[in-house]
RNA sequence: GUCCCGUUCAUCUAGAGGCCUAGGAUAUCGCCCUUUCACGGCGAGUACAGGGGUUCGACUCCCCUACGGGACGCCA
């Protein structure tokens, strides 16, 4: 059997990154068993389905390179097909008119809640006769068993139960004539021969309708795996206010793709004590048995250091790729200075984020004004202007400008004033880079370029001259 | 309220009756490395929700309670 899954969201929103885990999820098992993945926009809802929300899922898969082999399908471009189902159901006396009022059946509900009975339609219109009230657009009303029940054998859950007598007729056509949700996921994943429906457990307690609308269609159906939610970093479920909940605040925010992925996978899935995944490793590792049974909360600082992982795993050119976006935020322009690639392998075990790594990349490009206060307090003595000079006066004389040099430049300077290393490196290193954590000293001021640093200690002594008070 | 699901360190998790005085990872803290900041290395603390069974033996199986979540829509 070729393995079919499929990811269905309906375009209310951003991708999120639940949504997200869960595609990967549909994704992973697909590509692991040679199988296909069909993407499908549940879209069924007028009022609230958009186009940009669409756009944004779209291009959240994207970003995180879940490709589909099939859709997007749109259900609102189906709409002709489940309206012969809902008739063929009629037809075969499975669903059945409903002349009830919105006003009705919440009386309904609110009579049974006060019972302390759990509220659903008693089917009162199901055995109704006689010519319909005029004037009334019913609804069409799903006729689910009464008895038995209905046992969903969860991949994930093990096998659970429910009673028919739980369930009540669910509605399957609105009165405009529209289907909803339960009609249309099932009438789909039997059109799109999906096979295996890997979704969130939030869904769990719609699988037993379901399972009894395909028994009606005369289909099998397919198999499940509900995994559970993720919650916000305090335990909370996610939500608009919880912060960077889509997967494009992520990208904005400065992670990288595979970190994020590499997170996802873990949230909730593991296999052993790796940590680290590629996905190849994935496709190959996933499977549904080994996701977790209970809810997780996202661990950020976990996925900072993912991302650091693969920020300093990954070759240079790769993340200068996915770093001039942010290069480009903060104005620079990395063909004007050091060779990025070098600028990213001296920097890159500084960062967290892009966001970072960009920002720590700045004194390598652009001059600065002012110093960090806690060093300058310490590095910009009376005395370092002297010593300023002389580095500078060496640097000017350098016949060639590599770290070989600077290195034995500095040596030679604290040697020929009998001063600590620190006396010469503090102040130098603040100089030039503002304050900025930096790597080793030779490695800065090589990739800073002899330009650059002769401007900054010229600019350091005439700041020492000026802002410090002579003893 | 009713039904369904869940509960191992702060967090992500390993654990399929003895391998567990519960392992790994992140975070935190300490030490080492270091003229900055990091990286790296080493180390520390912190967990089986509670109570009953079953068993020679339970983190692992069963029941109850507590807590958390989900569903109960002419939303998906």
């Amino acid at each position: 059997m070729t393995i079919r899954t499929r990811f269905a969201p309906s375009p209310t929103g951003y991708l999120h990154i639940g949504g997200a885990r869960t595609a990967l999820f549909s994704w992973l098992y697909a590509r692991k068993h040679g199988g296909q993945f069909i993407l499908r926009i549940e879209d069924t809802d007028l009022e609230r389905s958009t186009a940009e929300s669409v756009n944004a899922i779209l291009e959240g898969m994207t970003w995180l390179g879940l490709e589909y082999d099939e859709g997007p399908f749109y259900q609102t471009h189906r709409f002709d097909r489940y309206k012969e189902i809902i008739q063929q159901l009629l037809d075969t006396g499975h669903a059945y008119h409903c002349y009830c009022s919105k006003e009705e059946v919440d009386a309904m509900r609110e009579a049974q809640m006060a019972n302390k009975e759990k509220p659903r339609y008693d089917g009162r219109c199901r055995h109704r006769t006689g010519t319909p009230p005029a004037g009334v657009p019913p609804v069409v009303r799903f006729k689910n068993p009464l008895e038995g029940q209905v046992i969903v054998d969860d991949m994930v859950r093990g096998k659970v139960v429910f009673q028919n007598s739980e369930l009540d007729d669910l509605i399957i056509a609105r009165s405009d004539g529209t289907p909803t949700y339960n009609l249309t996921v099932v009438v789909d994943d039997m059109d799109m021969q999906i096979n295996h429906v890997i979704r969130g457990d939030d869904h769990l307690n719609n699988t037993p309708r379901q399972i009894n609308i395909l028994k009606a269609l005369g289909a099998e159906p397919p198999r499940y795996a509900h995994v559970p939610m993720i919650l916000g970093d305090d335990g909370k479920r996610l939500s608009k206010r919880h912060g960077a909940v889509s997967v494009i605040q992520y990208r904005e925010d400065g992670y990288l793709p595979e970190a994020v992925i590499n997170f996802l996978a873990r949230l909730g899935w593991s296999h052993g004590d790796q940590e680290i995944f590629t996905v190849d490793e994935l496709t190959q590792l996933f499977d549904v048995e080994d996701i977790n049974q209970s809810a997780s909360s996202m661990n950020t600082s976990k996925l900072q250091w993912l991302n650091q992982h693969y920020m300093k795993e990954s070759p240079p050119e790769r993340i200068a790729h996915h770093l001039s976006y942010f290069l480009g935020k903060l104005g620079i322009d990395p063909t004007d200075g050091p060779a990025l690639a070098e600028v990213i392998v001296a920097q890159r075990e500084r960062a967290k984020t892009l966001v970072d790594l960009a920002g720590s990349c700045q004194f390598y490009y652009h001059d600065f004004d002012s110093y960090d206060a806690k060093s300058a307090k310490k590095a910009f003595k009376p005395e370092a202007v002297n010593i300023l000079e002389q580095v500078k006066q060496g640097m000017a004389a350098l016949e060639a400008w590599n770290r070989e040099n600077l290195h034995q430049l500095i040596a030679d300077t604290v040697e020929t004033l009998e001063v600590g290393f620190g006396k010469v490196g503090m102040p130098l290193r603040l100089a030039v880079t503002g304050g900025a954590p930096s790597p080793d000293l030779d490695l800065t001021l090589y990739l800073v370029g002899k330009a650059a640093c002769l401007r900054r200690i010229d600019q350091a002594i005439a700041y020492i001259q000026q802002n410090v008070e002579n003893d």
